[in-house]
RNA sequence: GGCAGGAUAGCUCAGUAGGUAGAGCAGAGGACUGAAAAUCCUCGUGUCCCCAGUUCGAUUCUGGGUCCGGCCA
């Protein structure tokens, strides 16, 4: 049996990284991150990525691995970080992960549900979605194929989608074919981390302002030159959109900060809500 | 100093032809299996600025006051 996962969940700005570093020098371990967006690129600065330094004190895995316009999604996600720990122990060292992304930790100890996928068709019903009766077309088509789907997803324009493809390909319900996996595939010892909202608060505005003055504008202007706002998942990496907007002049600059501190507080309670309920397996890891 | 305004939820404001009020944003809780830093669901009692008057009843009408931005001097 070979030696537990050492996990390190919880919301952006909580200090993860931190501990995860600390904890991998300390047992010679090495860094798997858990976070669909420090996979790409480009966004070093405003997807707080550890710094070379600290990649160079420490192995970091699935870091700023992919161009920003790579589709990178759950599926590809838990292949490369399966990959990734059987290399780290093949090495007969310990795989730490550390990361925020609740779906994807939760996909990797858990296991995903064989489910058919066709990207093509994906893609077209989302352009069908966007024409015009679109939208009604596709809830009309849901009802009639699986009624229980669209109960359960019709207000939710991904998921509308993605049962329908699903529904399309196999034949049968989304719902019937996930069985809800509840059986880890590692042994681990999770941890939970949990800070008080206005503490957390405080550490996101002022890791937002350092982030800003160690260059984030440029990084992003240099990044949505290149595609980013376009790009199939990294398009979606916070604050990122905001500052194309103060580019343009759609935002006055003092008002830049504040909306990136706000939406990232927004996510940070997202992650809260996810980490309590979606992992009975972790300890919670309490900080005042 | 004069002239019209405004004052209602944490913020921006709507509204009540007099019967104690509601949107957006913020905030809180929740969901989550191929875009997840995404997407979606639920949650609104607040001296309706203060004091008097009219009225069965005033946040709404009248008078006085206070405060805040405008315009004219």
């Amino acid at each position: 049996m070979s030696e537990p996962l050492l996990i390190f969940m919880g919301p952006t700005a909580s200090g993860k990284s931190r501990l995860a570093l600390e904890a991998a020098e300390r047992e010679g371990g090495e860094i798997v991150s858990v976070d669909s967006m420090q996979l790409y690129r480009g966004l070093e600065i405003g997807t707080a990525q550890p710094s070379p330094e600290e990649q160079r004190r420490v192995p970091h895995h699935l870091v700023g691995c992919f161009d920003s316009h790579t589709r990178v999604d759950v599926y590809a996600y838990r292949e490369l970080a399966e990959q990734a720990i059987a290399a780290i122990r093949a090495r007969g060292r310990r795989p730490i992960l550390a990361g925020g992304t609740g779906l994807y930790l939760k996909a990797l100890l858990y296991g995903l549900d064989d489910l058919p996928a066709d990207r093509e068709l994906r893609d077209r019903l989302d352009r069908e979605y966007d024409s015009d009766e679109g939208e009604a077309a596709l809830h009309r088509r849901l009802a009639e194929l699986d009624p229980a789907a669209l109960a359960r997803w019709g207000d939710c324009r991904r998921r509308l989608i993605r049962a329908l493809e699903v529904r399309l390909l196999a034949g049968r319900s989304i719902l019937e074919l996930q069985e809800g996996k509840a059986t880890l595939r590692h042994p681990v010892e999770a941890w939970k981390i949990e800070l008080p909202p206005d503490v957390l608060r405080q550490r996101i505005t002022e890791r937002a302002e350092i982030m800003l003055k160690e260059g984030w504008i440029d990084e992003a202007r240099r990044a949505i030159e290149a595609g980013l706002l376009t790009s199939p998942t990294a398009h979606q990496a916070l604050g990122y959109r905001l500052i194309g907007e103060y580019l343009d002049g759609k935002l006055p600059r003092e008002e830049l900060l504040p909306r990136i501190v706000t939406a990232t507080c927004q996510l940070a309670r997202r992650q809260r809500t996810w980490f309590r309920h979606q992992h009975p397996e972790a300890k919670t890891l309490a900080f005042t």
